[in-house]
DNA sequence: GGAAATAGTACTAAAATGGTCCTCTTTAGC
DNA sequence: GCTAAAGAGGACCATTTTAGTACTATTTCC
């Protein structure tokens, strides 16, 4: 599996949504009914991306999300950074001290060499790529 | 996060303590000791390992198990496909049919191709090399 | 001041994960 | 042949994570 979480994977629908609607604020009950998907989940998310910086609010009654920038400059690293937590392929490769094997696991940095090059294919993927689906992807030979 | 699971990495080790030992058949329980995870693990993992054919077993008194071809070539996505089956960043990239939204979905594409990026990355490290922590990683640019 | 919107937090139900246990089968050695 | 050591195969349970919902507070326009 390797996979991330089904919420990642909404707020990039979510993300695109906003993309799509470049330059105007987009409220979440309408981003809902764009994208399919829960209202309450919707807010959720955009919250979550708020934090983070991928997306800006208004408040108030004409208020509502947009991108913080332009759909190019958010890589797909980025949504997964905001939503699920920087990218850590095992649990020692976040940081010391998460694996009581450490000591006599001899095969740590491998995966820590691995985990740097998925988080290079995703951080070169962006927004704009996903939505257009035209990337000519990193293939490492 | 985007991790495997525990499992997996345990699963890992154990094939490297097989690794090391190759050449003679290792007791679960012995590479039980030597990697210091509990036994009853150990075998629920070379159960799996044997059934994906990663590893080769001999039942009876003097059975155990070992690596079932060197360890150059086995690669980590083979170990990663054992443990957790294929890998699959999004549950769309799997296969058609696992997602309501596959209709109105614009990104799915994306994320399969990205998919397909790791798991060349993980197709290219082998089980020696995780060991040997000495790979020079396949760098996208 | 009221309505429409976001912000923040807390909670619950369901699913995945990690781990253990039990029973059965195979094989070597006495 | 019997016994003990090993793997094979399930079944099972506890814990953690995840997904989704609800509620309350705050902001801003009219």
């Amino acid at each position: 599996m390797l996979r991330m979480s089904k919420l990642t994977d909404y707020g990039t629908l979510v993300l695109a949504q906003l993309s799509a609607r470049e330059g105007e604020l987009s409220s979440a009950h309408q981003v809902a009914t764009d994208t399919h998907i829960a209202q309450p989940t919707v807010s959720k998310l955009l919250k979550a991306l708020v934090r983070a910086g991928l997306v800006v609010s208004e408040r108030g009654v004409q208020g509502g999300y947009a991108l913080a920038r332009p759909s190019e400059e958010i890589s797909a690293a980025q949504i997964i950074d905001a939503l699920e937590g920087p990218v850590a392929i095992t649990a020692c490769s976040s940081g010391h001290g998460q694996c009581d094997l450490e000591p006599v696991c001899r095969v740590s940095g491998a995966w820590q060499r691995i985990n740097v090059s998925i988080r290079q294919a995703l951080t070169e993927v962006s927004l704009a790529d996903l939505q257009h689906g035209a990337q000519p992807l990193p293939q490492p030979n």
